[in-house]
DNA sequence: CAACATCATGGAAACGTTTCCAGAAAAGGG
DNA sequence: CCCTTTTCTGGAAACGTTTCCATGATGTTG
């Protein structure tokens, strides 16, 4: 159907190695006979074929990305991040979305395998580990917004993340200095295997700051609208002493001021809300929600530019850990005295 | 490096023909020698190389996908439709980015053609139109969510969209029921080509209800933060009278709500407001905006089950049209009476 | 047991490129 | 004007598959 080299050279009247050396341009072609070989394509409708290339010189020009939910804000910022880059690479992206679900991982990767992509970014779901057989075979693989945490894995794969760690303390410190000491924390998955960072670094920076962290300050829910409301809504009525909450994710965030909403609890005023992942509705929420912005757009793009670069192996120092930025809004107040909380 | 059918067949001691059968299904093999083969390939780690399969069956397995902007949540949802169903079809996905831009519009469907997908899907800017030359070229091509006014285009191409016109009509019946007949209506780009349905739509359904249009209640915006809300500031400033604004999208929703915070206007005792696209945050707003659904996730869906299927014209009935659904929420309420709002 | 259908297999020719190589033509230097 | 570079060009061999065809080995049927 559509032309090829060989009609195109015929239609010229010069050899196929010629068209190809006009449209690849390495080697040198005369002006007058480029001239007749671009008339005749153009008369032809010729557009080099990428997959005949791609046999040849063994680079598809194609980069694999996944992530667990192209429906997710932040997962849609790395993914705009990663097609931005990707054009200026004049890279192409192939996406897949895997539900954050080990199997579906494994198929991803192995059809990016099949596919021959020059390169990989997976947000790995951190259960299993597919996508390291990429380094066995060669294949460029980055790591974004998180690291598997088996150990066999994640090593020296490169990656691009948020300074989440720095992103929760500056949370909580922010909801210490406003005088909160029994603070909640809405986090990951229950007996996740993965031990999470910011759950971790939630404990940690409130006992920096000398305020005893209560085991059940903590509740976990898988990453779904469901689980999330369930684990705030226990959570908040399990403690009603509690006078803020940190959500680790907008997901918990969303169910806390949800959550406060139905248990007539008042933002600020009674309760205090923060979330990681300054997302659309953070400013149109009433009052507008305090956030800790992870730049997914970035983490995308350098991710992008390290897989296509071919980068293979982690720098020495580490992941590439992009700061993150506490956007104070209105959700955050000073904490309740004993007085006002009883009097409510 | 990667190991190739050549390795495999030596290796297990038969012709790559063999190989092939094993693994592409076809013919016949006697179970003693397909497990030779299996194990052979699982030694080299052998995965079948798409591009050379490719090359000689001239079937890629790839859909293109094109959509102004994968952060848009409508957007997203019509790319992870596609996802899932381009994944229950054994097919990939090639995502890119254009912006609504037609210049990266056509790089992009260049990039498409060049690399054979075997299907594109597109959500055309409706300026130019890079996308109909698939069908010159026999590849199926399908519209989602728009259609290109420009008459040449698209004509007889297959396209799935939601009911716009319905949905819109449904939300002015819902408000004018309440009472209202100073509607606003924040739509689209303002001497954009092609003429807006949805603003089409607003007007035809004011009318048919007997409340005369005013050119004045209607402002457009181009599909950013700040020119909608530069619209809806100046639509709602100039127009104190409105007592209902209909936004045509998210993005002028959102500004709706902005200014009508920044205006101390209440929702919806004085001002209802009601937007098309009922995406994540317009539950969590106060009060919960009353929207009008598209059906995003379904549009990608149909979509790519008919790139894939090879439509190549559209049905008789024309373009598939998926039902809206109006979710009334809390944003709407009756029109206030006149010394109501004198008195405020 | 002959004749024949069926099955399993390998060789070889595509598919559309790029690139090495060698030859021809043009250009430059004496 | 001849010899040496340089520039331009085409043939042919990959690249990794699928698939047509021919061949030999099994069964099957009368």
């Amino acid at each position: 159907m559509a032309a090829t080299i060989k009609d195109v050279a015929a239609s010229a009247g010069v050899g196929i190695a010629t068209v190809s050396r006009v449209f690849s341009g390495a080697g040198a072609v005369s002006p007058a006979t480029r001239e007749r070989v671009l008339a005749a394509a153009r008369d032809l409708d010729y557009r080099p074929s990428a997959v005949g290339r791609s046999l040849k010189t063994r680079r598809t020009g194609g980069l694999g990305l996944a992530v667990p939910d192209v429906t997710d804000p932040f997962c849609a910022d790395v993914v705009a991040g990663v097609l931005d880059c990707a054009r200026t690479l004049g890279q192409h992206v192939l996406l897949d979305a895997t539900l954050g679900d080990p199997a579906r991982e494994a198929e991803v990767a192995d059809r990016f395998a099949e596919q021959r992509v020059d390169g990989v970014i997976a947000l790995p779901s951190g259960i299993g580990d597919p996508w390291s057989s990429f380094v066995r075979t060669g294949v460029p693989l980055v790591y974004v917004g998180r690291v598997p945490s088996c150990r066999d894995g994640g090593g020296t794969v490169p990656a691009v993340l948020a300074d989440d760690a720095d992103g929760i303390r500056s949370a909580v410190e922010y909801l210490v200095g406003l005088g909160h000491r029994r603070v909640g924390f809405l986090g990951a998955p229950a007996p996740g295997t993965p031990p999470d960072v910011r759950e971790d670094a939630f404990r940690a920076a409130l006992t920096a700051l000398g305020v005893p962290v209560d085991d059940d300050l903590v509740a976990r829910a898988r990453p779904t609208r469901d689980s999330a409301y369930a684990a705030a809504a226990g959570l908040l009525q399990r403690r009603s002493d509690l006078t803020a909450v940190l959500a680790s994710g907008h997901l918990p965030g969303e169910a806390a001021v949800l959550v406060a909403r139905e248990l007539d609890l008042r933002v600020p005023a009674d309760l205090s809300i923060a979330m990681v992942d300054d997302i659309a509705w953070a400013e149109l929420a009433d009052p507008p929600l305090t956030a800790v912005n992870r730049p997914a757009r970035d983490i995308g793009y350098r991710a992008c530019e390290l897989a296509a670069r071919g980068a293979t192996r982690r720098g020495p120092s580490g992941p590439v850990l992009l700061p993150t930025e506490l956007i104070v809004r209105g959700s955050c107040g000073p904490a309740p005295s004993r007085r006002d909380r009883a009097r409510h």
